[in-house]
DNA sequence: GAAGATTTCCAAACTCTGTGGTTGCG
DNA sequence: CCGCAACCACAGAGTTTGGAAATCTT
C-alpha cells in the first residue's frame, strides 16, 4: 500500500481547502468546514513557518532530516497501534461492565423475591400467634391439665 | 535542549451509495 | 412497444490510511 504522497501546499478547488475533522472521521455527521487556503497549505491558523524552523539548506531532504521523519513515522504509528488498542481495551471493558450489571439486576430479583416470600411467611407465623394466644388466668390451669391428660 | 510520544493537518486510496444508460425478457 | 429487473459505469460523498509537521512530555 505505497502511495505518493506530495505537500505541495496546493488549494483545493476554488481556493479552499475541506478540513475532514475527527468526528466527521468516527462517523459523526459533521458539515466540512471551508477555509481559506493559506500560501503555504495546512490548516492551522498561527503555524509558525515552517521554513523558518529549517536549519539545514538542504529544503528538509538532508539524511538527517529523512533518519527523522522515518522515526517519526515509526513513533506514530506506535502511538496509533497504542491508541487503537487502548479503545479496543475500553469497548471491551464495557461490555463486561454490561454483562456484570445484568448479572447483578438478576441477583437483585431473585433477592426482592425471596425477601417477599420471607415476609409473607412471618406476617402468617405472627397472625397464628396471635389467634392462639389467650389471656392467662388461674381457671385456666385445671383446664390445660385437663387437655394435658388426653 | 534532545528524543520520543501524541496530535493535527492533509492528500490519496478506498468504500458506499445513488443515478442514468443499456440490455434481455415476458 | 412497454414495463420491469438485472447489470454496468460513473460521480460524488464519506471513510480510512499514513506521512509530515507541530506540539507536548519525559
Amino acid at each position: 500500500m505505497s502511495k505518493i504522497v506530495q505537500h505541495s501546499g496546493a488549494p483545493g478547488v476554488n481556493g479552499v481547502s475541506v478540513i475532514h475533522t475527527q468526528a466527521q472521521a468516527s462517523g459523526l455527521q459533521q458539515v466540512p468546514q471551508l477555509v481559506p487556503a493559506g500560501p503555504g497549505g495546512g490548516g492551522k491558523a498561527a503555524a509558525p513557518s515552517k521554513q523558518s524552523k529549517q536549519s539545514s539548506p538542504t529544503d528538509g531532504n538532508s539524511d538527517e532530516d529523512r533518519q527523522r521523519r522515518e522515526r517519526n513515522n515509526m513513533a506514530v504509528k506506535k502511538s496509533r497501534l497504542k491508541s487503537k488498542q487502548k479503545a479496543q481495551d475500553t469497548l471491551q471493558r464495557v461490555n463486561q461492565l454490561k454483562e456484570e450489571n445484568e448479572r447483578l439486576e438478576a441477583k437483585i430479583k431473585l433477592l426482592t423475591k425471596e425477601l417477599s416470600v420471607l415476609k409473607d411467611l412471618f406476617l402468617e407465623h405472627a397472625h397464628n400467634l396471635a389467634d392462639n394466644v389467650q389471656p392467662i388466668s388461674t381457671e385456666n390451669t385445671t383446664t390445660n391439665s385437663d387437655a394435658a391428660g388426653q
